[in-house]
DNA sequence: AGTAGCAATGAGAATCATTCCCAACTAAGG
DNA sequence: CCTTAGTTGGGAATGATTCTCATTGCTACT
Protein backbone atom coordinates (compact mmCIF):
# COMPACT_ATOMS: atom_id res chain seq x y z
CA UNK A 1 0.00 0.00 0.00
CA UNK A 2 2.74 2.35 1.28
CA UNK A 3 4.51 1.55 -2.50
CA UNK A 4 1.49 2.36 -4.02
CA UNK A 5 1.26 5.38 -2.65
CA UNK A 6 4.79 6.22 -2.84
CA UNK A 7 4.95 5.58 -6.27
CA UNK A 8 1.68 7.15 -7.53
CA UNK A 9 3.40 10.74 -5.59
CA UNK A 10 6.17 10.02 -7.38
CA UNK A 11 4.52 10.31 -10.81
CA UNK A 12 3.72 13.95 -9.79
CA UNK A 13 7.41 14.30 -8.32
CA UNK A 14 5.96 14.50 -4.84
CA UNK A 15 7.46 13.23 -2.16
CA UNK A 16 6.08 10.42 0.17
CA UNK A 17 6.44 12.31 3.76
CA UNK A 18 6.20 11.23 7.44
CA UNK A 19 3.35 13.62 6.94
CA UNK A 20 1.46 11.82 4.20
CA UNK A 21 2.33 8.53 5.54
CA UNK A 22 0.53 8.65 8.64
CA UNK A 23 -2.21 10.02 6.69
CA UNK A 24 -2.37 7.18 4.33
CA UNK A 25 -2.34 4.85 7.82
CA UNK A 26 -4.81 7.01 9.71
CA UNK A 27 -7.08 6.47 6.43
CA UNK A 28 -6.27 2.68 5.77
CA UNK A 29 -6.66 2.33 9.78
CA UNK A 30 -10.34 3.44 9.61
CA UNK A 31 -11.90 1.29 7.48
CA UNK A 32 -14.69 3.94 6.56
CA UNK A 33 -14.00 7.73 5.13
CA UNK A 34 -12.70 10.04 7.57
CA UNK A 35 -13.40 13.94 8.06
CA UNK A 36 -10.62 16.43 8.39
CA UNK A 37 -11.84 17.21 11.55
CA UNK A 38 -11.66 12.87 12.57
CA UNK A 39 -8.03 12.92 10.73
CA UNK A 40 -6.69 15.61 13.19
CA UNK A 41 -8.38 14.15 15.99
CA UNK A 42 -6.53 11.14 15.15
CA UNK A 43 -2.96 12.55 14.34
CA UNK A 44 -2.91 14.91 17.40
CA UNK A 45 0.18 17.63 16.61
CA UNK A 46 -0.79 17.81 13.21
CA UNK A 47 -1.57 21.32 11.56
CA UNK A 48 -4.38 21.26 9.80
CA UNK A 49 -3.21 23.23 7.22
CA UNK A 50 -0.74 20.51 6.57
CA UNK A 51 -3.44 18.07 7.09
CA UNK A 52 -5.33 19.99 4.32
CA UNK A 53 -2.54 20.04 1.91
CA UNK A 54 -1.43 16.68 2.15
CA UNK A 55 -4.59 15.36 1.64
CA UNK A 56 -5.17 17.78 -1.44
CA UNK A 57 -1.60 16.23 -2.46
CA UNK A 58 -3.03 12.72 -1.62
CA UNK A 59 -5.86 13.67 -3.90
CA UNK A 60 -4.14 14.59 -7.01
CA UNK A 61 -1.79 11.56 -6.93
CA UNK A 62 -4.80 9.29 -7.04
CA UNK A 63 -4.19 7.81 -3.38
CA UNK A 64 -6.87 9.54 -1.58
CA UNK A 65 -10.65 10.23 -2.83
CA UNK A 66 -13.19 12.74 -1.57
CA UNK A 67 -16.71 11.28 -0.14
CA UNK A 68 -19.34 13.54 0.04
CA UNK A 69 -21.75 12.17 2.32
CA UNK A 70 -25.14 13.61 3.99
CA UNK A 71 -24.24 16.52 5.54
CA UNK A 72 -21.89 19.05 3.61
CA UNK A 73 -18.26 17.85 4.67
CA UNK A 74 -15.70 16.16 2.86
CA UNK A 75 -14.76 12.61 4.22
CA UNK A 76 -11.53 11.29 2.69
CA UNK A 77 -10.76 7.58 2.07
CA UNK A 78 -7.97 5.53 0.31
CA UNK A 79 -8.30 5.08 -3.43
CA UNK A 80 -10.14 1.82 -4.53
CA UNK A 81 -7.16 0.32 -5.91
CA UNK A 82 -5.82 0.98 -2.36
CA UNK A 83 -8.29 -0.80 -0.08
CA UNK A 84 -11.09 -2.14 -2.36
CA UNK A 85 -14.04 -1.74 -4.04
CA UNK A 86 -16.93 -0.87 -1.64
CA UNK A 87 -20.00 1.75 -1.66
CA UNK A 88 -21.18 3.39 1.46
CA UNK A 89 -24.05 3.68 3.90
CA UNK A 90 -24.46 6.86 5.17
CA UNK A 91 -26.39 7.70 8.71
CA UNK A 92 -28.96 11.07 8.21
CA UNK A 93 -28.53 11.48 11.70
CA UNK A 94 -24.88 11.35 13.14
CA UNK A 95 -22.99 11.66 8.93
CA UNK A 96 -21.06 8.85 9.95
CA UNK A 97 -20.41 6.55 6.59
CA UNK A 98 -19.36 3.09 6.37
CA UNK A 99 -17.99 0.87 3.81
CA UNK A 100 -20.08 -1.87 2.85
CA UNK A 101 -19.25 -4.25 0.17
CA UNK A 102 -20.59 -4.17 -3.90
CA UNK A 103 -22.94 -6.62 -5.00
CA UNK A 104 -22.24 -8.12 -8.45
CA UNK A 105 -25.93 -7.59 -9.52
CA UNK A 106 -25.98 -3.87 -8.21
CA UNK A 107 -22.65 -3.44 -10.39
CA UNK A 108 -23.88 -4.57 -13.87
CA UNK A 109 -27.31 -2.46 -13.19
CA UNK A 110 -24.93 0.66 -12.60
CA UNK A 111 -22.54 0.18 -15.44
CA UNK A 112 -25.50 -0.19 -17.85
CA UNK A 113 -27.13 3.22 -16.36
CA UNK A 114 -24.00 4.91 -16.91
CA UNK A 115 -23.16 3.92 -20.55
CA UNK A 116 -27.16 4.88 -21.25
CA UNK A 117 -26.83 8.04 -19.70
CA UNK A 118 -23.65 8.84 -21.70
CA UNK A 119 -25.15 8.37 -24.59
CA UNK A 120 -28.04 10.50 -23.81
CA UNK A 121 -26.55 13.42 -22.38
CA UNK A 122 -23.41 13.91 -23.99
CA UNK A 123 -21.44 13.41 -21.07
CA UNK A 124 -17.95 11.53 -20.48
CA UNK A 125 -18.80 9.54 -17.36
CA UNK A 126 -15.79 9.22 -15.15
CA UNK A 127 -17.57 7.26 -12.60
CA UNK A 128 -20.63 7.07 -9.73
CA UNK A 129 -21.74 7.21 -6.18
CA UNK A 130 -23.78 5.16 -5.20
CA UNK A 131 -25.14 5.88 -1.13
CA UNK A 132 -27.57 4.14 1.06
CA UNK A 133 -28.52 6.63 3.38
CA UNK A 134 -30.23 5.24 6.82
CA UNK A 135 -29.96 5.65 10.61
CA UNK A 136 -27.42 3.89 12.36
CA UNK A 137 -27.85 1.23 15.03
CA UNK A 138 -26.93 4.38 17.85
CA UNK A 139 -28.91 7.03 16.55
CA UNK A 140 -32.20 4.68 16.11
CA UNK A 141 -31.37 4.14 20.00
CA UNK A 142 -30.77 7.69 21.31
CA UNK A 143 -33.25 8.98 19.51
CA UNK A 144 -37.47 8.56 20.09
CA UNK A 145 -37.58 12.16 19.89
CA UNK A 146 -37.49 12.89 16.13
CA UNK A 147 -39.49 13.11 12.76
CA UNK A 148 -38.17 14.60 10.36
CA UNK A 149 -34.48 13.77 9.15
CA UNK A 150 -33.55 16.15 6.31
CA UNK A 151 -34.93 14.65 2.92
CA UNK A 152 -32.44 12.62 1.23
CA UNK A 153 -32.76 9.86 -0.76
CA UNK A 154 -33.13 9.82 -4.46
CA UNK A 155 -32.55 6.87 -6.41
CA UNK B 1 -47.84 21.59 -6.61
CA UNK B 2 -47.98 24.93 -4.49
CA UNK B 3 -50.66 23.19 -3.15
CA UNK B 4 -48.66 20.03 -1.81
CA UNK B 5 -45.89 22.75 -0.47
CA UNK B 6 -48.43 24.76 1.31
CA UNK B 7 -49.98 21.86 2.60
CA UNK B 8 -46.84 20.62 4.22
CA UNK B 9 -46.04 23.91 5.58
CA UNK B 10 -49.26 23.70 7.04
CA UNK B 11 -48.40 20.99 9.01
CA UNK B 12 -45.69 22.25 10.50
CA UNK B 13 -47.45 25.05 11.45
CA UNK B 14 -45.70 27.81 8.76
CA UNK B 15 -46.92 29.93 5.97
CA UNK B 16 -46.70 29.86 2.54
CA UNK B 17 -45.17 33.23 2.13
CA UNK B 18 -44.24 34.94 -1.24
CA UNK B 19 -40.33 34.24 -0.31
CA UNK B 20 -41.10 30.45 -0.23
CA UNK B 21 -43.13 30.57 -3.07
CA UNK B 22 -40.55 32.07 -5.22
CA UNK B 23 -38.44 29.62 -4.04
CA UNK B 24 -40.15 26.92 -5.01
CA UNK B 25 -41.28 28.51 -8.50
CA UNK B 26 -37.46 29.07 -8.92
CA UNK B 27 -36.48 25.30 -7.97
CA UNK B 28 -39.17 23.82 -10.20
CA UNK B 29 -38.31 26.17 -13.26
CA UNK B 30 -34.73 24.87 -13.26
CA UNK B 31 -35.49 20.80 -13.14
CA UNK B 32 -31.79 20.91 -12.15
CA UNK B 33 -30.64 21.18 -8.49
CA UNK B 34 -29.40 24.62 -7.82
CA UNK B 35 -27.03 25.67 -5.31
CA UNK B 36 -27.78 29.07 -3.26
CA UNK B 37 -25.94 31.41 -5.20
CA UNK B 38 -28.14 30.08 -8.33
CA UNK B 39 -30.92 30.75 -6.21
CA UNK B 40 -29.42 34.46 -5.67
CA UNK B 41 -29.13 35.19 -8.86
CA UNK B 42 -32.25 34.34 -10.12
CA UNK B 43 -33.96 36.14 -7.26
CA UNK B 44 -32.39 39.26 -7.51
CA UNK B 45 -33.72 41.38 -4.48
CA UNK B 46 -34.06 38.23 -2.25
CA UNK B 47 -31.36 38.71 0.70
CA UNK B 48 -29.16 35.48 1.49
CA UNK B 49 -30.09 35.39 4.74
CA UNK B 50 -33.92 34.50 3.64
CA UNK B 51 -32.89 32.29 1.46
CA UNK B 52 -31.13 30.05 3.54
CA UNK B 53 -34.21 30.38 6.10
CA UNK B 54 -36.98 29.56 4.00
CA UNK B 55 -34.72 27.08 2.12
CA UNK B 56 -34.12 25.08 5.76
CA UNK B 57 -38.36 25.88 6.39
CA UNK B 58 -38.99 24.16 2.97
CA UNK B 59 -36.73 20.69 3.96
CA UNK B 60 -38.08 20.75 7.31
CA UNK B 61 -41.69 20.88 5.86
CA UNK B 62 -40.43 18.07 3.17
CA UNK B 63 -41.00 20.35 -0.29
CA UNK B 64 -37.33 20.64 -0.87
CA UNK B 65 -34.14 18.57 -0.26
CA UNK B 66 -30.75 19.06 -0.17
CA UNK B 67 -28.32 17.66 -2.98
CA UNK B 68 -24.87 16.50 -2.48
CA UNK B 69 -23.19 16.78 -5.84
CA UNK B 70 -19.53 16.57 -6.66
CA UNK B 71 -18.03 20.44 -4.79
CA UNK B 72 -19.20 20.09 -1.43
CA UNK B 73 -21.98 23.03 -1.58
CA UNK B 74 -25.01 22.43 -0.93
CA UNK B 75 -27.68 22.18 -3.82
CA UNK B 76 -31.32 22.14 -3.68
CA UNK B 77 -34.53 20.28 -5.56
CA UNK B 78 -38.06 20.09 -5.51
CA UNK B 79 -38.75 16.66 -2.99
CA UNK B 80 -39.54 14.11 -5.38
CA UNK B 81 -43.07 13.89 -4.34
CA UNK B 82 -43.19 17.35 -6.32
CA UNK B 83 -41.18 16.74 -9.04
CA UNK B 84 -41.08 13.15 -9.72
CA UNK B 85 -38.16 10.62 -9.36
CA UNK B 86 -34.93 10.80 -10.80
CA UNK B 87 -31.73 10.35 -10.95
CA UNK B 88 -28.66 13.00 -11.20
CA UNK B 89 -25.28 13.49 -13.49
CA UNK B 90 -22.74 15.51 -12.22
CA UNK B 91 -19.87 17.30 -13.86
CA UNK B 92 -16.62 17.10 -12.19
CA UNK B 93 -15.31 19.97 -13.66
CA UNK B 94 -17.60 22.64 -13.36
CA UNK B 95 -20.03 21.20 -10.30
CA UNK B 96 -23.38 21.54 -12.41
CA UNK B 97 -25.81 18.67 -11.66
CA UNK B 98 -28.68 17.40 -14.16
CA UNK B 99 -31.93 15.45 -13.41
CA UNK B 100 -31.62 12.39 -15.73
CA UNK B 101 -34.55 9.44 -15.71
CA UNK B 102 -34.78 6.18 -13.09
CA UNK B 103 -34.48 2.71 -14.79
CA UNK B 104 -36.58 0.33 -14.12
CA UNK B 105 -34.16 -2.25 -13.62
CA UNK B 106 -31.78 -0.16 -11.53
CA UNK B 107 -34.49 0.55 -9.09
CA UNK B 108 -34.98 -2.68 -8.86
CA UNK B 109 -30.96 -3.71 -7.52
CA UNK B 110 -30.69 -0.81 -5.76
CA UNK B 111 -34.09 -1.46 -4.14
CA UNK B 112 -32.43 -5.11 -3.20
CA UNK B 113 -28.99 -3.54 -2.30
CA UNK B 114 -30.66 -1.06 0.56
CA UNK B 115 -32.89 -4.24 1.81
CA UNK B 116 -29.76 -6.72 1.72
CA UNK B 117 -27.51 -3.58 3.74
CA UNK B 118 -30.32 -3.12 6.03
CA UNK B 119 -30.04 -6.69 7.20
CA UNK B 120 -26.63 -6.96 7.87
CA UNK B 121 -25.83 -3.69 9.75
CA UNK B 122 -29.16 -3.09 11.17
CA UNK B 123 -29.54 0.54 9.72
CA UNK B 124 -32.68 1.52 9.04
CA UNK B 125 -31.96 2.30 5.66
CA UNK B 126 -34.54 5.59 4.32
CA UNK B 127 -33.27 6.25 1.03
CA UNK B 128 -30.63 6.02 -1.34
CA UNK B 129 -28.70 8.08 -3.60
CA UNK B 130 -27.26 7.29 -7.07
CA UNK B 131 -25.10 10.01 -9.41
CA UNK B 132 -22.72 9.31 -11.84
CA UNK B 133 -20.02 12.16 -11.87
CA UNK B 134 -18.24 13.19 -15.41
CA UNK B 135 -17.84 15.49 -17.64
CA UNK B 136 -19.95 17.48 -19.77
CA UNK B 137 -20.22 17.86 -23.00
CA UNK B 138 -19.48 21.92 -22.33
CA UNK B 139 -16.24 21.44 -19.95
CA UNK B 140 -15.25 18.98 -22.27
CA UNK B 141 -14.82 21.16 -24.92
CA UNK B 142 -13.44 23.85 -22.70
CA UNK B 143 -10.30 22.36 -21.05
CA UNK B 144 -8.09 19.84 -23.31
CA UNK B 145 -5.27 20.77 -20.66
CA UNK B 146 -6.54 18.65 -17.36
CA UNK B 147 -5.51 15.15 -16.51
CA UNK B 148 -6.61 14.85 -13.10
CA UNK B 149 -10.38 15.84 -11.96
CA UNK B 150 -10.83 15.39 -8.26
CA UNK B 151 -11.45 11.97 -8.06
CA UNK B 152 -14.73 10.31 -7.32
CA UNK B 153 -16.61 7.04 -8.18
CA UNK B 154 -17.78 4.53 -5.72
CA UNK B 155 -20.30 2.25 -7.10
C1' DA C 1 -61.90 48.04 12.61
C1' DG C 2 -58.60 47.06 16.68
C1' DT C 3 -55.16 44.42 18.74
C1' DA C 4 -52.45 40.59 20.79
C1' DG C 5 -49.44 36.85 19.50
C1' DC C 6 -46.42 34.79 16.76
C1' DA C 7 -44.24 33.64 12.49
C1' DA C 8 -41.45 35.87 8.93
C1' DT C 9 -38.22 39.21 7.21
C1' DG C 10 -33.77 41.69 6.31
C1' DA C 11 -29.20 43.15 7.60
C1' DG C 12 -25.34 42.11 9.46
C1' DA C 13 -22.51 39.58 12.78
C1' DA C 14 -20.72 35.11 13.99
C1' DT C 15 -19.13 30.51 12.92
C1' DC C 16 -16.97 26.89 10.57
C1' DA C 17 -14.62 24.52 6.91
C1' DT C 18 -11.40 25.23 3.51
C1' DT C 19 -7.86 27.71 0.94
C1' DC C 20 -4.08 30.79 0.54
C1' DC C 21 0.32 32.88 1.75
C1' DC C 22 4.90 33.12 3.43
C1' DA C 23 9.09 32.44 5.86
C1' DA C 24 11.75 28.63 7.67
C1' DC C 25 13.04 23.70 6.83
C1' DT C 26 14.61 19.39 4.44
C1' DA C 27 15.74 16.03 1.21
C1' DA C 28 18.29 14.82 -3.16
C1' DG C 29 21.79 15.69 -6.61
C1' DG C 30 25.99 17.55 -8.02
C1' DC D 1 29.04 21.42 1.26
C1' DC D 2 25.60 24.09 -1.81
C1' DT D 3 21.78 24.58 -4.66
C1' DT D 4 17.21 23.73 -5.90
C1' DA D 5 12.65 22.53 -5.32
C1' DG D 6 9.32 20.39 -2.64
C1' DT D 7 7.50 20.64 2.30
C1' DT D 8 6.12 22.41 6.54
C1' DG D 9 3.55 25.23 10.23
C1' DG D 10 1.14 29.12 11.51
C1' DG D 11 -1.89 32.35 10.63
C1' DA D 12 -4.56 35.29 7.59
C1' DA D 13 -8.13 35.28 4.03
C1' DT D 14 -12.12 33.45 1.82
C1' DG D 15 -16.68 31.58 1.31
C1' DA D 16 -20.60 29.23 2.61
C1' DT D 17 -23.88 28.69 6.12
C1' DT D 18 -26.00 29.83 10.53
C1' DC D 19 -27.38 32.93 14.07
C1' DT D 20 -29.23 37.25 16.22
C1' DC D 21 -32.34 40.78 16.69
C1' DA D 22 -35.20 44.50 15.84
C1' DT D 23 -38.96 45.21 12.73
C1' DT D 24 -42.82 43.85 9.86
C1' DG D 25 -46.98 41.28 8.45
C1' DC D 26 -50.33 37.66 9.11
C1' DT D 27 -54.18 35.53 11.71
C1' DA D 28 -57.33 35.02 14.88
C1' DC D 29 -60.17 36.90 18.12
C1' DT D 30 -62.84 40.76 19.91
Amino acid sequence: MHEQAALRLAVQEQRYTSVRRALVDTLAGAGRPLSIREILAANEDLPQSSAYRNITALIEAGVVRRVTGVDDHGRFELAEELSGHHHHLACGRCGTVEDIAPSARLERAMTEAARVVADEHGYEVLGHQFDLVGTCPACQRSSTEWTMPATRSST
